[in-house]
DNA sequence: ATACACTGGTGTAATTTTTACACAATAGCT
DNA sequence: AGCTATTGTGTAAAAATTACACCAGTGTAT
């Protein structure tokens, strides 16, 4: 029977959960409750069961620890070394999510196994197991999907400007852009839909908003290359 | 002990292999020996033993399948869903290789669990399970790799003419490329080394061969995007 | 009300990259 | 010697990318 449960036990996925706030991408760590790695900051993850899917799975465990659904979520690689995990061999299949942090559904910690923060990407504590190589890994992978994915607006709530989305392009790129080109560029993909709204309780000149037009970012993209990515 | 021998196949690893040969793209099926799907082509894979980590897994499977060792081998996705598999659920991480079809070590079939045929990728019959999703996933990963990573090189004969890379690029991008802006492209990175040696038993204007400069290739593309892709 | 602080919003010129395109040179074969 | 098949080469136009600076609005403090 403990033969069994370790069996039971050789499967699990953890989350890269990426949000952004006041200009910077954060990620959520939970504190462990147990060992190994007592009271260790971890990504957040768990067991997958033995009848299901791993992409059932993947969005089961973030409801539990977010009490969000239709998240957008992707699965970016898979860890399986032997020696990743004390207790022996444990597979994990890595994904990030993407949340809007502001979002109206609040993040719940409460139902998180415990305590919850949001870290910045660039002052990350060391983490539990092989954590800190499974965030690396993903956040390439991030970065590298930003130029052909309309990941961004995951990110962003719903009505955004464009300096906001320039931050966040730089968050993720780790870099300063040219604040006329980026514009440009953003809108000379005609997938951007200007609103007859602008920024409020700004102490400052408020900005137009925007929103992210899906329907027309499909019809641009639909042929690029081929139908999956 | 019934139980137990369930878990432990709950894993396993199959293989994209891509060769190129004549001009064309290949990959490597066998056919199936058992039911399910028995005598149906599919990708070659294996299960995992369980004090085995999935790269070593990857490495020993393929080893087992070719004969060949220290191939160009990448993970691409995991595939978990429940019914992808008759006998429940069974995990499989993907990984593609890139071997050299004209390799001296020639490939051993003999060593492999059924016959083996290389098939055009273009033309390519159903496969069994979800193979052919494995398929198109990994071919599409490819694809976009083939612009950052030197994936091309690991298809080809060490020595080779630019033309053969460009049908290599052409039948992995499955597109016409124009000869001289692609030529001209290539040789401005400055990591193809031009051999003083030219095709032999060719019944036409022989070309200059070339080969790829691993050395310089990192030199100049070691601080593009941090250091792990 | 005026000045200040802060962010929003805009255009142009130079440079680089990408694209389109055609023909002479070479080697084997007859 | 002439035929055939493939190699190898340059230039001009178009498109994309980069670099760069100042006025316009809006709320706040005086």
């Amino acid at each position: 029977m403990e033969q069994l449960v370790k069996f039971e036990s050789e499967f699990s996925i953890d989350c890269v959960i990426f949000g952004f706030e006041a200009g910077e991408l954060k990620i959520l760590l939970i504190e462990r409750n147990d060992e190994p790695f007592k009271d260790w900051p971890a990504l957040p993850g768990n067991l997958v069961e033995n009848d299901e899917g791993i992409e059932e799975a993947a969005e089961r465990i973030l409801h539990e620890l977010t009490g969000l659904d239709d998240l957008h979520m992707e699965q970016f690689h898979t860890f399986g070394d032997v020696h990743r995990h004390p207790r022996g061999r444990i597979i994990t299949v890595a994904y990030y999510a993407l949340i809007r942090i502001d979002s109206q559904k609040e993040l719940k910690p409460g139902q998180l196994a415990k305590k919850a923060l949001w870290h910045t990407v660039n002052d990350l504590p060391k983490l539990a197991f092989d954590h800190t190589e499974i965030f690396k890994t993903g956040f390439n992978k991030l970065r590298r999907r930003l130029s052909y994915q309309p990941i961004a607006y995951e990110l962003l709530p719903e009505k955004f400007t464009l300096t906001q989305l320039q931050q966040l392009y730089e968050a993720i790129l780790n870099k300063k852009l040219d604040k006329r080109n980026f514009r440009k560029k953003m809108l000379s993909y005609g997938f951007l839909k200007e609103l007859d709204e602008k920024q409020k309780n700004v102490s400052f000149r408020a900005a137009k908003l925007y929103k992210f037009d899906r329907r027309k970012y499909s019809k641009i993209f639909q042929n690029e290359l081929g139908v999956d990515v």
